[in-house]
RNA sequence: CGCGGGGUAGAGCAGUGGCAGCUCGCGAGGCUCAUAAUCUCGAGGUCCUGGGUUCGAAUCCCAGCCCCGCAACCA
């Protein structure tokens, strides 16, 4: 049996989950269940950073443990997932010191063996406010611009990872899609990236300045593992890297990580990079989405255009959520939520298109009383062909186009005039086409592609609306 | 000389050389199985501006204006 991993981001647990998480993971379980349905053995993780010296800077804030705060923050993100109706299989913590520090150990000494990991001093303007180097760029008349202070200027010997070493390869792993970076756009800027010349990159900070939070390095007492050299370990040592090879054998490579145009690099540099100098598989695909916007604007709290995704799936439900930013929002470009928008699409598509459609077909089957035959348990090519470059917008698109031809069919035919065989027939033929529409609708919408392929199934009975109306308020 | 994305009907977008398209919304008509849903037809565009190349440009070139991101050890 194929099997199919898949991994989501590794977010930051400093933070609320937001509209593009919820993007993410609609994405990735979409994928999942796709594959599930080719029927394959997937596996799907998340989980959450935690290694970071603003986690400990909150948790100080507001005077708790930082144990406490981070148990906390990860639950939050963990909820978010059955909040959105999805099953993970994996949530992996970065604080996990039985699961997660071996692995990360292992990875550091691998790379360390193949002379990758170094120590060298780095020395830059360092803002004890923000407790983060500056640039010379992000200072103002030489002061911090948060703080109005000016940075000490502070030397620190770290390790280093040896990137440089890996340009050459990694170009060539990108352009022969060995390693295939999705969508094209996010590709090539990749691909310029690396041509302007990759830097070593620090891979450690002294215990101090990360208090003492952290994977220790291996032989050094005094450094702490730092941050990407850390949480991207997960995707790892969430399936047993360091502690249980069988289980780590079964899984890795992961088949895709899905990500956010942000940390792009860390994923499509750094990461192949590692896993390269310890000499260990590289992840097949990379998919990267972009931003949502509000109103053409990011999202920031001061314009008062934040849209929390939590909210709407409340009000609207999960799918409605789930169909609005598979189908809206583009693969390579930033997207657009408004609320104006959502209920224009949840009535034109949900509402008025699929509800409606499989309302109508329901009915013709009572009043006719048509049992429905076995749906078929196959996917349109066309929608494979989207799967391949993960093109949720356009293969929703495709299904609706769908929708349209059966209601136009509906509408010459005009069942309601027919009686005996020739009814029968007709609408027979009409379940159907519901019923192809359900099953390939399954990944995207799992919920409502349920009901409906459990409404026509033998005895076909009109129900309640799949999606209500919204009455405009 | 930092890098990149974008400016096409009221809104959201597709369209990379050949009569300007899609979805939503809007208007008119038809149908009655359906969630005032569906179906048909229609109105609506200086394709940011100014030059240029071409038989022909939204599409290629040059200049400019406007909007939005990113600017590597920071998620």
């Amino acid at each position: 049996m194929n099997k199919f991993y898949l991994t989501t981001a590794i977010p930051y647990v400093n933070g609320k989950p937001h509209i593009g998480h919820a993007l993410e993971y609609f994405q990735a379980d979409t994928v999942r269940n796709y594959h599930r349905l080719l029927g394959e053995e997937t596996l799907l993780l998340s989980g959450a950073d935690e290694n970071a010296l603003k986690n400990v800077q909150k948790a100080e804030e507001e005077g708790i443990k930082v144990e406490e705060f981070l148990n906390r923050n990860s639950k939050v993100f963990e909820k978010a997932f059955s909040d959105l109706g999805i099953k993970l299989d994996v949530f992996q913590r970065g604080s996990d010191k039985i699961r997660h520090w071996p692995g990360v150990q292992k990875l550091w000494q691998l790379c360390f063996k193949n002379g990758d990991i170094y120590k060298k001093t780095y020395g830059g303007y360092y803002c004890v406010g923000c407790e983060s180097f500056k640039t010379e760029k992000e200072l103002v008349n030489g002061l911090c611009p948060e703080h109005q202070k000016k940075p000490e200027l502070v030397r620190e010997e770290n390790y280093f990872f040896r990137l440089s070493k890996y340009q050459n390869q990694l170009t060539n792993l990108i352009e022969t899609n060995e390693l295939k970076i999705i969508p094209e756009n996010k590709r090539a800027e990749t691909l310029s990236f690396i041509k302007s010349g990759l830097e070593d990159f620090s891979i450690s900070r002294s215990y101090q300045r990360a208090h003492g939070i952290g994977v220790p390095v291996p032989g050094d007492k005094t450094q702490i593992i730092y941050v990407w050299f850390d949480a991207l370990d997960i995707y790892m040592t969430g399936i047993g890297f360091g502690i249980n090879e069988k289980e780590w054998n079964k899984w890795w490579p992961a088949d895709l990580h899905i990500i956010g145009k942000d940390i792009n690099r860390f994923h499509t540099v750094y990461w192949p990079a590692m896993l390269l100098s310890a000499g260990l598989p590289l992840p097949k695909e990379i998919l990267i989405h972009s931003f949502i916007n509000s109103g053409g604007q990011k999202m920031s709290k001061t314009l008062g255009n934040v849209i929390d995704p939590f909210e709407i799936a409340n009000k609207y439900g999960v799918e409605a959520l789930r169909y609005y930013l598979l189908s809206q929002i583009p693969l390579s470009e930033d997207g657009d939520f408004t609320i104006d928008r959502f209920l224009e699409i949840y009535t034109a598509d949900l509402t008025n298109g699929l509800g409606n459609l499989a309302a109508r077909v329901a009915k013709l089957s009572q009043n006719n009383k048509i049992k429905a035959p076995n749906p078929e348990q196959v996917f349109d090519n066309k929608l494979k062909e989207y799967f391949k470059n993960y093109q949720f917008s356009e293969a929703l698109a495709y299904l609706w186009t769908k929708v349209a031809e059966v209601n136009r069919e509906i509408n010459q035919r005009k069942p309601w005039e027919l009686s005996g065989n020739e009814a029968k027939l007709t609408i027979l033929n009409l379940i159907k086409e519901i019923q192809y529409i359900a099953f390939n609708l399954q990944p995207f919408l799992p919920q409502t592609a349920a009901k409906i392929l459990n409404q026509f199934s033998g005895h076909i009975e009109y129900q309640s609306p799949l999606f209500p109306r919204i009455k405009n308020s």
